[in-house]
DNA sequence: GTTCCGATGTACT
DNA sequence: GTACATCGGAACG
């Protein structure tokens, strides 16, 4: 793993989510940048890591740099990279990203979504990508994934979506503005 | 534009 | 039995 990267994943999940804002996620060589993100932990109640290990998210007191990947709502599947050296437990999910590479394959995995659809949420990016249970604890820097990360870019963050409890953290990371991203941030309060 | 609903794996009460 | 880090389609306005 390159050292950058290597040196990222120690740090704790929030850390993380935040930096692979502009980072580029490829798995057999399509996909794209990542735009959204939410950062998960062993002392939050929305993680599946709260109640300590299970079957399905063992991966994620396994080794950092590995994903996790787990279905949902029995239908889709969503795509994490543990993280954080000090504390097991610690993911970030991977919610939406700016496609740029293999648009055909995603389109035709997609079944026709419009453009700004395609890779917008997390099951939405898994089945663009190919993503499924048997990537489940694969390393996402080798064969078939690749994660190379970007410049540092101005980062927006808010509420995570879809959770029942922890909804006043703000957890959730994204590009500012990007039509990409699964939804809006709500807006900081404006001058009237 | 909105709301409602069905698909159904895994964990929990 | 219920809840859930979701999505797509139907029905509505």
């Amino acid at each position: 793993m390159n050292r950058a990267l290597a040196e990222l994943l120690t740090l704790p999940a929030p850390e993380v989510a935040r930096a692979l804002i502009g980072a580029r996620l490829l798995v057999d060589g399509v996909g794209g940048i990542i735009v959204e993100t939410e950062a998960y932990d062993r002392l939050d109640p929305a993680s599946h890591s709260f109640r300590g290990p299970t079957p399905r998210n063992v991966a994620m007191f396994g080794p950092i740099g590995r994903a996790y990947v787990y279905r949902i709502y029995g239908l889709h599947w969503c795509l994490n990279i543990v993280c954080d050296a000090e504390a097991s437990g610690s993911a970030v999910l991977i919610r939406a990203l700016e496609p740029t590479q293999g648009m055909e394959v995603m389109h035709d995995r997609r079944g026709g979504g419009r453009h700004p659809d395609l890779c917008a949420g997390p099951g939405r990016l898994c089945q663009a990508l190919g993503v499924n249970g048997a990537l489940n604890g694969r390393p996402i820097d080798e064969p078939p994934f690749s994660l190379t990360l970007g410049p540092s870019e101005p980062v927006v963050s808010g509420p995570r979506i879809g959770i029942r409890h922890g909804t006043s953290t703000p957890w959730r990371f994204g590009r500012p503005g990007s039509p990409f991203l699964s939804r809006p941030f709500p807006l900081a309060a404006a001058p009237s």
